[in-house]
DNA sequence: CTAGGCTCCGTACCTAGGTACGGAGTCAAG
DNA sequence: CTTGACTCCGTACCTAGGTACGGAGCCTAG
């Protein structure tokens, strides 16, 4: 059986353990993320630092469902500011406030959306457009880049 | 009539007037872009340095329409570098290079759609729940969150 | 006791697309 | 000739979400 990480991993933790806790790296590899990105959680106050101010800090087991939190609501398109609101509300959370960030946030979802739709259709007719052309003319993409102004409809 | 850009023009260019040349600043007013935005196209190589190596640089009026081009392209969605190619390949254009271009554009639009999409209807299938659940109940939103994975239904 | 692995901490770096600043030079009008 | 607007140039800063590095301290197995 290889040394990993989780062979290292002793029988009892050795001290000071209150109610199972684990190391940064231990966390991280739970967690899947990496030792930086816990640093940086808690420079961005998303991750609270351990009491105990001297040595290697200890971190309670729940914070690995904190994290996995974390990396669910960057899934929804939430910002780490926005998920430590969220965080913030999500004990004794006011649902009203919690339906305001997530609204905001499917605002700009369906916003950025439209963008893209627009994008897509332009480009998407410019291409077809360009390989329905003969070689001979000039290219119609960058004919249309090169217009006073983009044209929504092929 | 107040001293604007506009009537500060001089009738002629005053001196080594290469056909219609203007400074950066109503170069940058002409394509509403900052100035600092045409000096960091020079260093991201989409636009020239005019070759004069000494005192105020004058640029040619097309510039402006090069700008404009930069911008339309942005609107499509095209990142600066890939602008630049597009911008070496405008002229004398290998139209197959260019569609190239454009349909990797287009891949990386539709891939961006579909996350988007995917967020959409998670999001607003949350706040829906969210919305039509009892105030005592906890929160759905903090609760798919809380889950080990996102739901796609609601 | 020593080697190694891990942690702590600050700081710098990365992408993308700019924006801001500051000192020195230039240029045209009054 | 002075003043004021503008230009040149390098460098630093910004957002967002991290990643990387390096020295010092801690901790544990062998």
């Amino acid at each position: 059986m290889p040394k990993t990480a989780a062979s290292r991993v002793p029988a009892q933790i050795p001290f000071r353990s209150d109610a199972a806790a684990v190391t940064i790296g231990r966390l991280a590899r739970a967690a899947e993320v990496g030792v930086e990105t816990i640093r940086y959680y808690q420079r961005r106050r998303l991750l609270a630092v351990p009491n105990g101010g001297a040595g290697v800090r200890r971190y309670p087991i729940a914070t690995i469902d904190r994290i996995r939190f974390i990396k669910r609501s960057q899934e929804l398109g939430f910002s780490l500011e926005e998920i430590r609101e969220l965080l913030c509300l999500e004990q004794g959370g006011s649902r009203a406030a919690i339906r305001k960030i997530a609204g905001a946030r499917l605002i700009s979802i369906r916003e950025k959306l439209a963008t893209l739709q627009q994008m897509e259709k332009v480009l998407s007719g410019l291409l077809c457009k360009c390989e329905n052309t003969a070689t001979a003319e000039p290219c119609p993409i960058i004919g249309a880049l090169s217009a006073d102004r983009l044209a929504a409809r092929s």
